[in-house]
DNA sequence: GCCAACGTTGGC
DNA sequence: GCCAACGTTGGC
C-alpha cells in the first residue's frame, strides 16, 4: 500500500467555491493551463490522495475544505471545445496537452484556515508560500495534520 | 485597483 | 537558445 500524499488546490470562489463542490460532489479539476500544475496532476497525484480546497483572490484567502483525488489523470475536455475559454488550438485529441484529475468533496471546514493563520502557526515553509502563483502545490504530512488542527478537526481515516 | 512575481511567447 | 515584451495570478 503506497503512502498517501497531500495537496493544496486553488480556486477563485466566485468562479468555483467549496459550496459548489459540496453540491456537485465530484468534478473535473478543469482549466489548469500551467505546465507545472499539470505535471503534478499527471505524474504525481494518486487516487486516494487528499487535497485542501483553497479560496484565492479573495479577502481573506483561506483553506476552506478537504477533498479526495478520485480518478487517474486524463485529457481535459475543455481544451477541445472552441466555445470554452480554456480552448487550446495547439492541442489535439490524439496529442492532448492538458490533463486533469477528478476530485470529490469530503468536507467543508466550519472554521476556515486563513493564510494569516498558516503564517502565525509557523507553516511558512509550505509550498503555498514558496511558489507564489502555482495553483497546485504539495502539502507535507505534518503540515496537513497541523492545518486540520487549526480547523478544529481530526483526520479522517 | 495596484503591482510584484513569474510563466509564456516569439523575434532574432 | 537568449531575452524583451507581454499576460496572468493573486496577495495586499
Amino acid at each position: 500500500m503506497s503512502h498517501k500524499q497531500y495537496w493544496l488546490m486553488k480556486s477563485e470562489p466566485y468562479a468555483y467555491s467549496i459550496d459548489d463542490l459540496q453540491q456537485d460532489s465530484q468534478i473535473h479539476w478543469s482549466g489548469v493551463r500551467n505546465y507545472e500544475a499539470r505535471n503534478i496532476m499527471r505524474d504525481k497525484m494518486k487516487i486516494g490522495d487528499r487535497a485542501f480546497f483553497y479560496h484565492s483572490n479573495v479577502n481573506p484567502p483561506a483553506i476552506v475544505g478537504e477533498m479526495e483525488i478520485c480518478t487517474e489523470p486524463y485529457a481535459d475536455p475543455s481544451q477541445f471545445d472552441p466555445d470554452s475559454k480554456y480552448f487550446d488550438e495547439k492541442s489535439s485529441e490524439s496529442n492532448p496537452r492538458w490533463q486533469l484529475v477528478d476530485v470529490k468533496f469530503i468536507r467543508k471546514f466550519e472554521k476556515d484556515v486563513t493564510r494569516d493563520m498558516l503564517k502565525d502557526a509557523g507553516l511558512t515553509d509550505m509550498q503555498l508560500f514558496k511558489r507564489n502563483r502555482l495553483s497546485i502545490t504539495q502539502v507535507e504530512e505534518n503540515e496537513f495534520k497541523k492545518i486540520l488542527e487549526l480547523a478544529g478537526l481530526k483526520p479522517i481515516e
